[in-house]
DNA sequence: TAAACCATGTAACCCGTTACATGATTAT
DNA sequence: ATAATCATGTAACGGGTTACATGGTTTA
């Protein structure tokens, strides 16, 4: 999480209600996160010297925070990119735990299952294509790693609609009739 | 967590130990827990009336805990599992947020990441696959779901290996070069 | 002038992880 | 004997979520 809020203020500077705006867009497609979490944690990193800020005034009152990074914080930054991965995390997917508990093919809940699993999917699917489209247009340079991200979970969400939809098709007929 | 452990229960009556090397074998490729949560977990779902347990011992001291599903337990166990699937959260993989912040492919980190995480999900599959190969050795009957959400999780492997050696042979020369 | 949005924080709570802690039984 | 495995708990800590709390600015 440090790393996120550290990686989006390299870009340019921002003030944490722009991270959170930003959580709510483009970055919230692959990491959430909401003001509570963020702001603290904007000022423990200021505290570590990982980032700096200046206030801003708006109007007459209103004051926006503004944070840069430091050059510690782009060092700290450049040694967590250059990290291996660490492992893979199994998935903690609701889909699976509870159809780990469906042990016949013939249980109505399969059914169900999958109908909803195609539903959320198709719903993900539409959003982040139009999405893509969105970035496509906009036409932004260097967008590389963005572009590319978008470009696999669409392909994944494919994928998983494609094997839904053969899995669905090839319970018993018991269950899908009504 | 809750309906996890229930879901466990339900199957046949296990004590807590059994039900953590559970999470240490086959529920642990699709959720991870630990004893010092399992523990306190079932405690608590015990004075909920969602179980009831009873002591066995094992030679002359060692006491073994043993749980059985409560008819409230079943209930609750029944009314999640027709419960509707929640949105899809964000993926918070560390791949996907780390490509995030490269905005050109000429930039090495790009075709470290491919690497690091092929390796990574080749020995998933690897894996998942003698997983599988168990399971379909073992012949158990009812384990439908298992075996599907096994399938599952093998096909997305490949497809993540598919799509990331595409992408990796569309990375620039420059940065492929050593 | 009221609604929507800008802007920033704190507090309480829940869940999960790591570490601490203990002791019995079985297999080599 | 001693190592591995069986067996069950508690405590401290960290991260994330929800709710609480406040006030300024812009737009319709």
């Amino acid at each position: 999480m440090k790393y996120i809020l550290l990686g989006l203020i390299a870009q340019r500077e921002r003030s944490g209600y722009e991270i959170k705006k930003l959580f709510a867009s483009e970055v919230g497609d692959f990491w959430y996160s909401n003001h509570s979490q963020i702001y603290p944690e904007l000022l423990r990193m200021e505290r570590a010297y990982l980032i700096s800020s200046y206030v801003e005034t708006v109007g007459t009152k209103l004051e926006k925070k503004l944070y840069c990074i430091t050059a510690q914080g782009r060092t700290a930054l450049a040694s967590w990119m250059k990290e291996p991965l660490g492992d893979l995390a199994p998935s903690r997917d609701e889909f699976t735990m509870k159809f780990y508990f469906v042990s016949d093919a013939k249980d109505p809940l399969a059914q169900q299952f999958f109908e909803e699993d195609i539903v959320r999917h198709k719903i993900r699917l539409r959003y982040l294509e139009e999405r893509l489209q969105t970035l496509t247009l906009e036409g932004r340079t260097s967008h590389y790693g963005h572009l590319l991200i978008l470009r696999c979970a669409i392909r994944r969400e494919h994928e998983r609609l494609a094997w839904l939809k053969e899995e669905y098709g090839n319970l018993p007929k018991e269950s899908r009739m009504r």
